[in-house]
DNA sequence: TGTACATCAGTGAACGCGCGTTCACTGATGTAC
DNA sequence: TGTACATCAGTGAACGCGCGTTCACTGATGTAC
């Protein structure tokens, strides 16, 4: 961090930096060229020599979060655990760097992380796919999942949906950890059923922590879009 | 319609539509008033006349889109059936509003609709979540859901998350159809955990169209957000 | 049925502003010798 | 270790453009009588 002289240093970094300020501030909308360079506190022309458009900025974010979520789940997945138990960790990683970092979330899920024509993003998407793809064909072929593409869908589903929750501000004011309970009780829930049955029909059906709800759930409503 | 005079007409509704249209083509940045004012073939100044800003279109646009959720709910929710399944209707309706009006949706469920400032938008959050939350009392009340929040939780998730994937375009290639019959599968799956049990414990569980998972569920990959 | 008038919706010209983008420049950095 | 030079990152002034917003206006509509 040498803001000293004429060159800025990092300027790249920073532009990214002041991107996630603004987004947060002002919304997606406010960000511009002109901004960028304010909030870098560099004249108007310097971000162009790292990004050609605002839009190029946004498709850096959101490939910086997919490296991000890639690297949290690879820090969250023993990959010697039951093929579902690895599903669900990744899930609640999901979970977890959404609550964390919502702006990048909203990117990489959002219109600008499909923008597939950056070969940097692209990449990173469709290793993110294939990781998720290798786990529920895992699952399914253990037997822990059902056959069907109605419970792969399920399962993915309810992760979106509650890291979506998340983001989107409809479940009013719980913590990270509290988020994080949340997921390990909700794919808990998904795994057995809304009723909980007493015995496990199968091997190694979900693990007791699924049901561990704590005194993290908060009452759910609020934003409300299940019906 | 009579478009020849010096007054539109309707107006406000003509902007009303030409924004759904230019979010459609160019996205939600693309909306300012003088494009909407061109868009609807009108002076630069008549805009004014009905909306204070871009934003005030915006809200206008998510209040419409929570009135017709509501009543598609209404249409679709049978009032003497087990609150469970009245819960999943709610559901399929969501879902199946999503992709019937995915701008509208994206409003609805994104910043826009939680400025509750606007208050017949305020009123129309107000109602749906109250229909919501009452769903979610009966069936905890009669038995149907686990008693805990984790299991409201995740039947909300899924449908949230479902319409979601959906609406964000991580489900290639989905037709109507397809969607609700996915949204039967899924709510099923929800009921009846990640493997099916064979005989339900207790009174009405989910119901038999819930394994109805047919030609239409096509495979989920692509986009990946589950892990 | 007709007339006068108030109200209202849309006009079109005008304005200042900030944005995107370019470009000749200059200061800093790194490297070959 | 020192010097010369190429490369690069940031400057700051400049431009045209479209947007937001205002306002005196005018054409259409509805209604009281």
């Amino acid at each position: 961090m040498k803001r000293d002289g004429y060159h800025h240093g990092n300027l790249r970094r920073a532009l990214l930096d002041a991107a996630l300020g603004i987004i947060e501030a002002d919304g997606v909308a406010a960000i511009t060229m002109s901004a960028l360079a304010r909030a870098a506190g560099v004249s108007s022309g310097a971000p162009y020599r790292h990004f050609k458009s605002v839009d190029a900025v946004l498709v850096a974010l959101a490939s910086e979060g997919w490296s991000a979520l890639i690297a949290e789940e690879q820090a969250l997945v023993d990959p010697q655990a039951p093929p579902l138990e690895q599903f669900r960790r990744a899930g609640i990683a999901t979970v977890r760097f959404a609550v964390q970092r919502p702006i990048h979330f909203r990117l990489m899920f959002g219109p600008v992380g499909r923008r597939l024509d950056d070969p940097q993003l692209a990449a990173r998407v469709a290793e993110a796919d294939a990781r998720t793809d290798a786990l529920v064909e895992a699952a399914t072929r253990s037997g822990e999942m059902g056959p069907g593409p109605a419970q792969a869908l399920a399962a993915q589903a309810v992760i979106y949906g509650l890291a979506r929750l998340l983001v989107d501000g409809h479940l009013s004011s719980i913590s990270a950890d509290d988020a994080e309970a949340l997921a390990h009780a909700v794919t808990g829930a998904l795994g057995e059923g809304l009723i909980p049955r007493e015995a496990p029909p199968k091997a190694h059906q979900s693990r007791p922590l699924a049901r561990n709800q704590s005194s993290a759930a908060t009452t759910p409503s609020s934003g409300e879009p299940g019906a």
